[in-house]
DNA sequence: CAGTGGTCTAGACCACTGA
DNA sequence: CAGTGGTCTAGACCACTGT
């Protein structure tokens, strides 16, 4: 008889898919779950708890609890940095600054931000490389009136990530993937041709409801993200 | 005083964010902090549990916790099923069967799933449609070794996906993101031009360490995948 | 109002692993 | 071998919410 909260867990998983528990189907309550289960009550509710956070079961108290008919399928992808995700690859890492200029907020660039008209931020354009091969393009814009000591920072030897977050705390992170073709400056800096197909990462930072900075990560081309569950 | 593990993990995400907690530091173990937050050390567990769960602290039995200098971000993306997305936005979902043929699988095939030579194979190409526009073409291959009745089944107004999710169980799930370009037949089916920068997402299931099923799910143009966290 | 899950406690034993 | 986190227990009270 199981016991523990992972033994529990495995065999309520397993009886989804086997059928026994059917899709959409009301389950026992936790105390009496607990009681056929012979342990107590917290360790059910642990395993169940685990159910519910991968999209397995659905709780709602004093109604109880269900089988999701159509488990909710959630992908973890780890967003290492590019400087690890390239020496975890057994490559040399490269950085080179493209440019680097201060600039005010353009009004698209405003609204992701939610800057105010004439805001200020710091525009850098830089590349990181594998074995001396272009790897990713960053255009990164960081806001001023947040982190006005990123004016003085020299961006010319280390990226602004480990300058930001070396120095700047930040709560919220709005993360975006979608496939750009690649324009001719950017298939320049990848070393690819014009019209590829591109992974791209976008990426926001907030701290206390105020814009940190913003990013658009493009990939080499072929490049994957994946993961397992 | 904090006492809930909401509050703990809040206190000492708010203490790493501000610099109290530096970041490679190592932190009191758990019955310090109980007793500093006047609180048994199961919450206090709870609390460093999740913050762990989340990438933000590293911990190691006998050695202790520390705060990870760089956290692990990892993006959680939901991967509902293309009907409800294109429901949840409001549109009138369409699914369109564009061919189904019994295979030999080939060999990058074979290897992707870890088929035996001659293994068979049903291909389905299909085409999920918004409001009569094309949304999300598809293009699946069904292990018949693991899944039979699949050759009996009717796809012409069903997708595969739903047939597999009430036929057939799995437990392991990989899954791919990366940027392809378009060519002639996937521009006509989605209505797009070739050489369009499409976001592809791969997907192989796994049961009992057996291939079940694997798809290419091509979005259309201008596709994201966003995520909060 | 009553039944469900959500959380906390105080204590215990265990598993792992660094010194 | 000793210190840390990992887990379990038995019991309690609470928060939410369907009826």
């Amino acid at each position: 008889m199981p016991a523990t909260y992972r033994e529990i867990k495995a065999d309520i998983l397993g009886k989804i898919h086997k059928g026994v528990l059917a899709p959409g189907s009301l389950m026992p309550n936790e105390v009496d779950l607990a009681r056929s289960y012979g342990c107590a009550r917290a360790t059910v509710n642990r395993a169940m708890r685990e159910l519910a956070d991968d999209g397995i079961i659905e709780r709602r108290r004093k109604a109880g609890t269900w089988v999701r008919p159509a488990p909710i399928r959630q992908a973890r992808f780890v967003l290492s940095r590019v400087r690890e995700e390239i020496e975890n690859q057994g490559a040399r890492y490269g950085y080179a600054l493209v440019s680097r200029a201060v600039e005010t907020a353009s009004a698209p660039l405003r609204s992701r931000l939610a800057l105010e008209p004439g805001g200020k931020v710091l525009h850098l354009i830089c590349t990181h490389h594998a074995d001396g091969t272009p790897y990713q393009l960053e255009d990164r814009w960081i806001n001023l009136a947040m982190n006005p000591a990123a004016a003085q920072a020299d961006f010319a030897a280390t990226g602004p990530t480990e300058w930001l977050t070396a120095a700047v705390p930040f709560s919220d992170v709005e993360i975006s993937l979608q496939a750009v073709r690649a324009d001719a400056a950017t298939a320049q800096h990848l070393g690819c041709l014009a019209g590829d197909a591109l992974l791209q990462t976008e990426r926001s930072t907030w701290w206390e409801g105020r814009a940190v900075a913003f990013v658009q990560l493009t990939h080499r081309p072929g490049h994957r993200m994946t993961t397992r569950c």
